[in-house]
DNA sequence: AAAGCCTCCAACCGCGGAGTT
DNA sequence: GAACTCCGCGGTTGGAGGCTT
């Protein structure tokens, strides 16, 4: 893949006549990426502004660590994240914030960039959707208790065997389903330990009480989030989770992604493997239901 | 078919902390 | 301890490709 070479500038960070090569922006071709890779294996890594000079690359330190740390590296995983990745994501953002860098370190193979970019284009997308705040406690809420539970069913459903989550290096202080010495785990739903623990927690949907059960009916919803969506935040909009419930929330949130209009989708392909991957699926599930009624 | 729009992700930027001189 | 350099992190951007109209 070449790419246009027209964007070459010089960094500010250039300070001595021996410095001032014109460097390299953009895309990475494979002619770089070659030269990367041959000399981190010839010499290891670390000390980038030395390695992008002596490797013969016109890239700065910085854009080489980069390049090596998000893409070239033999144990960068690719492809989509799996339910179980997107589970830990979203649990170790609950509790360590924006701190992509140590969110990535319980996820083997993945990097700060990519669970960045899926924070922001996928669950940032879901705040936007329901016009909330992001940061918001509702829609903090609104993960814990309906997204969160709908990935465990996903997969729960997808595989009786549980899973390669990666045990981390050490548990993050504070993560929300425990591993203990007596093999049961705390659930953050409701602070109770269910037999259950993060490499196993398909026990975790028939025993916390705070989570839905999938075949949950729409009054039965109404209740639930009357009982579990605390109206402690001045961003709570009730009403949201009243047309939640009753399903008008739904035509809102398929209004924005443009399906409105076709009901086949709905029905049928709409609720493959991919949509799974979002909260989308909740309200396509959701409109599905309503149809059985 | 093509124009416009949207999504996703690779890459860049600025900043702050750590290490070195 | 000041000045400088390097490194890593989080925020942001730009473009490719897919989708819709």
């Amino acid at each position: 893949m070449e790419t246009d070479m027209s964007f070459l500038s010089k960094t500010s960070s250039s300070s001595s006549s021996d410095d001032d090569i014109e460097l390299r922006r953009g895309p990475w071709t494979i002619e770089e990426d070659n030269l990367l890779v041959h000399y981190i294996t010839n010499h290891g890594e670390g000390r980038w502004n030395m390695l992008a000079k002596h490797a013969g690359l016109k890239r700065t330190g910085k854009s080489c660590r980069l390049r090596w740390l998000n893409y070239l590296k033999p144990d960068v995983k690719r492809g989509n994240l799996t339910p179980q990745e997107q589970l830990m994501i979203l649990e170790l953002h609950s509790k360590l914030g924006n701190r992509w860098s140590k969110i990535a370190h319980y996820l083997p193979g993945r990097t700060d960039n990519e669970i960045k970019n899926y924070w922001r284009t996928r669950v940032q997308k879901q705040a936007r959707n329901l016009k909330i705040d992001a940061n918001s406690a509702a829609f903090q809420e609104m993960i814990r208790y309906l997204w969160i539970p709908r990935l465990l069913q996903k997969i729960q459903s997808s595989s009786s065997v549980m899973p390669s989550i990666q045990s981390p290096q050490s548990t993050p202080q504070g993560f929300n389903i425990e591993k203990n010495s007596t093999n049961t785990s705390r659930c953050s739903s409701c602070s109770s330990s269910h037999s259950s623990n993060i490499y196993n927690s398909t026990n975790i949907m028939s025993e916390c009480p705070k989570i839905p059960p999938r075949d949950i009916g729409d009054s039965d919803l109404n209740s639930f989030v009357k009982a579990h969506f605390p109206v402690d935040d001045n961003s709570y909009d009730v009403d949201n989770y009243g047309q939640l419930a009753t399903g008008n929330y739904y035509n809102d949130v398929m209004d924005y992604d443009q399906m409105s209009g076709d009901q086949n989708k709905l029905t049928g392909d709409v609720l493959s493997d991919s949509f799974w991957s979002n909260m989308d699926e909740f309200f396509y599930q959701k409109q599905d239901m309503s149809h059985c009624r």
